[in-house]
DNA sequence: TCAATTAGATTACGGGGATAATCTAAACTT
DNA sequence: AAGTTTAGATTATCCCCGTAATCTAATTGA
């Protein structure tokens, strides 16, 4: 209890975000405040110190999982030393991988916070982060001769679904016929 | 308010689980009670005569749901004489249109309920249902030469990216770009 | 017709949720 | 070293949720 360094208070509430970023990711933006800041050791009065509400947290963490996901798009790349073909090779398996579906928190954001997004209707910053996001990944994910966007959808669609039907076999079917056909047509 | 015949209780019954449906794919398994009843003219308090719990609920909608779709798959059937790929070209033009993509409510289940059916680990009626369901339209809708699978992610993906970015151009985009990829390669 | 049944309304209860005021002790500041 | 500031803990408020007991009036059926 009481006070902690600057340094500290700083470094606690980076950990809040990225928590929630987690978080929302995997089970929704329905996490309660409580649960969220006992996850990072906190308690939830503390919250209302940091974040002006909910609402702003949201706001917060979608921008946090948005720029983590450039960042490893960007990190690919240089991997590939700069080969775009084979850089998007490589996260299309990464992305269809049973890893990726099983590991939503730390997940492509795009795909988790889908149905999200599209319920929640307001205005919020989150949802221009979210739909730029879409529009960035597409372009990146475009070849000479494919759309990115149809790229995207296919990608997407099949980890929805795969994690939906998680726990068949038609779960690992979908990642493996998709990662097909998005490997015979690049 | 008292008693109700037993016709009109069996009618109410059928609503409640209708509406259910509705709303549940519009907004997700978080709606009240208390606003379902009240959606149907009736009160939170008499849900309980008719239903052993919400989730019990979840299940018969989510059911209710799928029946409908199976239903309307085999309506296109017959109205294309069962021309199977003409049948095949008017539901991806629908599935793939600005009012299916507003009208959640009334759409597709496989695509409103997909996040849900992810979190909601448990082993539900209404996850084998869901499963099932994918399986069936997957398989209703390959091709000689192009798995069903594939076709569904696309499908999916662009409704639910078209969804979540809805109020931006972008949104439309997706709609036609996938429309068009569906067509071609059909 | 009248008693037994029951659909739906009222009301109550226990649990959580978001938010906020207050408290406290440690970290700053001078 | 003393006073001021403030991060985080405690606690409180108010609202909504799922569930269930109780109530009540209409239907059923003998």
């Amino acid at each position: 209890m009481g006070r902690v360094s600057q340094a500290q208070a700083q470094e606690n509430r980076r950990r809040v975000v990225e928590t929630a970023s987690r978080l929302f990711r995997e089970q929704g933006a329905h996490i309660s405040v409580a649960d969220l800041m006992k996850a990072c050791g906190l308690t939830h009065g503390g919250f209302y110190k940091q974040f002006a509400s909910k609402d702003a947290l949201i706001d917060e963490a979608t921008t946090h999982a948005f720029e983590e996901l450039t960042q490893l798009r960007d990190a690919g790349l240089e991997q590939h030393a700069g080969q775009r073909d084979a850089a998007q090779q490589t996260l299309i398996d990464t992305y269809l991988s049973t890893e990726h579906r099983d590991g939503t928190a730390d997940g492509c954001p795009v795909a988790a916070l889908a149905t999200d997004m599209a319920r929640g209707l307001g205005d919020r910053d989150a949802h221009r982060v979210y739909t730029e996001g879409v529009s960035d990944f597409a372009e990146w994910l475009s070849t000479e001769d494919q759309d990115g966007i149809t790229r995207l959808c296919t990608m997407l669609g099949a980890l929805v679904l795969a994690r939906a039907t998680k726990g068949s076999p038609l779960s690992e079917e979908i990642l493996t016929t998709a990662r097909a056909a998005l490997t015979a047509t690049s």
